[in-house]
DNA sequence: ATGACTGAGTTGCTTTTTTAACCGAGTAAC
DNA sequence: GTTACTCGGTTAAAAAAGCAACTCAGTCAT
């Protein structure tokens, strides 16, 4: 098994999450704008610089937890079993991030995922940016289906309703339930939205 | 007040550290030539010509927290206060050192202090290396001194009659017993021995 | 409205680190 | 004896990080 990865890539990864980390800890203790990048670098120990090396702008000290799912979806078409429609398996592997309560799916009620899901709603500027990555991603999702206008119509379709099942999950548990409650609702929505899907 | 030692500084302070301190952990688990410099830079997260940067050779790997008391001897007596002999203020620093158990006078019973010891004075290549400090440190010494043949003479006399003081309290050390225990007997030998000198 | 601040990004230059390749001595295999 | 390791230590080139100083917006006094 090679798990060498090499000094400097794992030092560089190493950083990424060390700067990210202090940033979202941050944002989270003081507000998106009560923080500023030197702060953050302070906080990383490296240098504005540095900073502005890792992550093009401010924003993307946030979403970088987003960025690293970029495209996610396309991948998940891409892989698919033959014989597996596109929006059967995109069904099936949204169902298993709820079944592994992962964040993506809103349905995690880990404290600091909650206070980040309401950081970024809440920041207008936060919140513009994801819409701009949720576009790369559909762009993605469109060339994975295929060519035509009815694939970019399907891939926009699939991440409306991932986003509205996210959210509608997150909502539900920023009102004070366990994700454990809500999953059963979770999955019957996921159903019911996917189902009617073309 | 100004804590403030610049990014730089402060990482660089951190990498000698680790380096370091790798090397100890690693020549006390396995003996001083059963590690290998990659074993270390491997541990230590850096690459080998880093390793190198640091520190000059494989021994200066061991002996550097000796390096870190270099000169503190000459230091000692340029910074007596007036009216006070050299010997004296050197007797009362040796002294000082003994009240607070400090590792260089061979009075610490910490494991790990005994181990590095021990490692130390059985690895030829090492306590050669050292005799190799402890001549530039009589050198300084000598020139804290004075001028003539004379201060050779009292620094070299000094430095041995702390080496002897080091490696006695070391050996009843070694004997098993603990530090508190020795410690007048190791007071009453270093004045002794510091009162004969001229 | 002018001037002084603050904060997001950037730029040029220097220092540090990684990488991979090498040297030279020792040593074990055959 | 030659071949092939391993190990201490070095070198050159390229990547990355630090530092200081800068631009460009906004903001808030006076």
């Amino acid at each position: 098994m090679s798990e060498s990865t090499g000094l400097r890539a794992r030092k560089k990864e190493r950083t990424r999450d060390a700067i990210g980390d202090a940033a979202v800890s941050l944002f989270l203790q003081r507000g998106f704008d009560r923080v500023s990048v030197n702060d953050i670098a302070a906080a990383a120990e490296i240098s504005k610089p540095t900073l502005f090396r890792y992550f093009p702008t401010k924003e993307d000290l946030v979403l970088y937890r987003f960025v690293d799912h970029q495209g996610e979806a396309a991948r998940v078409v891409r892989d698919r079993q033959s014989g597996i429609k596109p929006v059967t398996a995109l069904h099936r592997h949204f169902r298993a991030g709820l079944d592994r309560y992962d964040p993506v799916t809103g349905l995690s009620d880990h404290p600091e995922v909650v206070a980040f899901h309401r950081l970024v709603f809440t920041t207008p500027s936060l919140a513009g940016r994801l819409t701009r990555y949720q576009l790369d991603d559909e762009e993605a999702l469109a060339d994975a289906l295929g060519e035509g206008i009815q694939a970019r119509l399907l891939a926009a379709q699939v991440l409306a309703v991932q986003r509205v099942l996210a959210r509608t999950n997150w909502q539900k548990i920023a009102d004070g339930r366990t994700a454990h409650d809500v999953h059963p609702e979770a999955v019957a929505d996921a159903d019911q939205a996917f189902n009617q899907l073309p």
